[in-house]
DNA sequence: TCTATGGCTATAGTGACTATAGCTTTATGG
DNA sequence: CCATAAAGCTATAGTCACTATAGCCATAGA
């Protein structure tokens, strides 16, 4: 008895783990960071999800995948759980968020940059290069670009 | 009597972080995970550096700035050791590392679109809005990015 | 000689996982 | 109905490249 509707939609990690693109491990590892709710126990005390706990692995697996820190996340999955005023502080997160990838991406250019000078300067295979790439990066002076 | 020379080039491991712009736990961990060979040590067990050590560490510091795995760094500092064969190598390394760095960019840009899609979509304080951010990262069907 | 500053070692913590060891549970085929 | 293989469990340690802490010792300048 007690029927549980017309589709058991119940699952172990595993399946879980297949269906969200995220490792066993990682899943635990999110239950114990506090960023899963801990499911249901099986009788042998296995962990069984349903449709609610998929979507909040998947809306955590998005975030992550946007680069968000699991702490920040953390305070968008409590937004998330409080719908009223949640709006504002999303937006800043995001905003915060998207400067941070903006410069990681200049940086990202500037090195990019030198890079292509060192590697280009010798091609390899050169005899008489004892070796333009190693003096590059053992002489900064030659560089004019700033790593802060 | 010993007569070191005009100038005394030796220094204890402050100004040699002074003067690289490396921290001096940093200095120290290097050594330990052998990138930095054991300096000398005064009277009392302190490190004492020249400018070798200094030549080094600013090699180890413009790699590592440059985006460079210690471990590959392990393998320049090897090669600017052994002069001989060193280019095809290092040009290896950087031609490898260039490309990850692109990689990396490439990743980053699109991370960039998708976030000023989701940032924009709802500018905060809006009371109707509840909240697009958030849904947005709940629903990767909206979003027409793959993060592989 | 006193003292402030700097240096020493050893150990633990960071973030976000990943891997391992040594078990127990579950699903499936005979 | 039971054997077995696959999957799951916990607890712990390892990864990378540092960074921080505690508690002690050395050095340089007044």
């Amino acid at each position: 008895m007690a029927a549980t509707g017309r589709l058991e939609r119940v699952m172990p990690i595993g399946a879980l783990a297949e269906r969200t693109g995220v490792k066993v491990e990682t899943i635990r590892y999110y239950e114990q960071v506090g960023l899963l709710p801990p499911p249901e126990r099986s009788e042998g005390n296995q962990r069984r999800y349903g449709r609610r706990h998929a979507e909040r692995l998947a809306f955590i697996k998005h975030a992550r995948d946007l680069g968000f820190a699991v702490d920040a996340i953390r305070t968008l999955l409590r937004l998330s759980d409080t719908p009223g005023i949640a709006c504002d502080e999303a937006h800043a997160i995001s905003v915060a968020h998207l400067g941070e990838v903006r410069d990681k991406i200049a940086r990202l250019r500037s090195l990019e940059r030198e890079l292509e000078r060192i590697a280009t300067t010798c091609s390899g295979g050169v005899a008489a290069c004892d070796c333009a790439i190693i003096e590059a990066l053992a002489d900064h002076g030659q560089c004019n670009h700033d790593h802060h």
